[in-house]
DNA sequence: AGTCCTCTGTTGACATATCAACACCGCCCT
DNA sequence: AGGGCGGTGTTGATATGTCAACAGAGGACT
């Protein structure tokens, strides 16, 4: 860095999307190492996972903070997979997780979970893990788009 | 949410993937209507600016954490729209910001002070957001894959 | 009934990201 | 010289994300 000419709340943006990528892209490389999975199937997979096996195609979209769109190529890939169904139920589409699907998320987790905390969890200390994660539950919560 | 299976690393990684997503919509949704710029192209453009107008294209992806390819399709992308050229130097390819780009980054960074700061710094309290940045600093720093 | 909303989801065109394979250059080694 | 080797960048195929336009269901209003 040299000039520094943004402003505070520019270099933090800045500064938290390049922690973001770098961790994205490490643990992005162990799950395609560990499971095959890209990253979009992943947290469809363990959304859909933490729900039950489940859900709207609209709770999904707003659990993740995706947009309609993208979600729905997604879902159309990862039927072709045997991934996920759709079933249109009452003013939507209802998602439900397959054997296949429900297979790889059960073994991915655990590499997910080695992952996580090589490249997240044991970089910060405890103190920073606790911090980062009221930060951004706050952050969330603050949210008026949801 | 309701089963709550995850490990307390991948409940983190899961939370924090969460709200960086939510509060890169926002911005990129305020700098599309503003600029016309992607996300893509911003990045690149502000990291380039901030460096004087001239870095090594080795020296971008590092400062992005991006990988060579994607870079070097973007930059290809970018050379189309006159904002960046591109010359071979010694051991690798310099790029240099050109008047198109540098007008248009220049008249980009109000908005996206406003930006960040809405949907990120002003969410935060001023303490919040001195430890979410003493928080990335750390992780940036305690990185070894750059 | 009809009309007008809003919410939800889809589609196709296009922009962007990723992966594997390749090309080039400078360096070290013998 | 000749032969590896790591670092840097490119290319094309494929996967993924985004945008604008559309489709259909249901609710509210007259």
């Amino acid at each position: 860095m040299s000039t520094e000419d943004s402003s505070e709340a520019t270099e933090l943006w800045l500064l938290w999307k390049r922690a973001h990528e770098t961790v994205r892209s490490a643990v992005v490389a162990d799950m395609t190492a560990a499971s095959g999975l890209s990253e979009a199937e992943l947290s469809v997979l363990v959304c859909l996972y933490e729900s039950g096996g489940v859900l709207r195609q609209n709770a999904i979209a707003a659990d993740l903070g995706w947009d309609r769109t993208r979600l729905s190529h997604q879902l159309t890939r990862m039927e072709k997979r045997d991934y996920v169904t759709r079933d249109k139920v009452a003013n939507g589409v209802e998602v439900a997780l397959r054997p296949e699907g429900r297979r790889t998320i059960e073994a991915a987790g655990p590499s997910l979970d080695a992952s996580t905390r090589r490249h997240l969890l044991d970089r910060l200390g405890p103190d920073d893990a606790a911090a980062l994660k009221a930060i951004v539950e706050r952050l969330l919560s603050s949210d008026s788009s949801r």
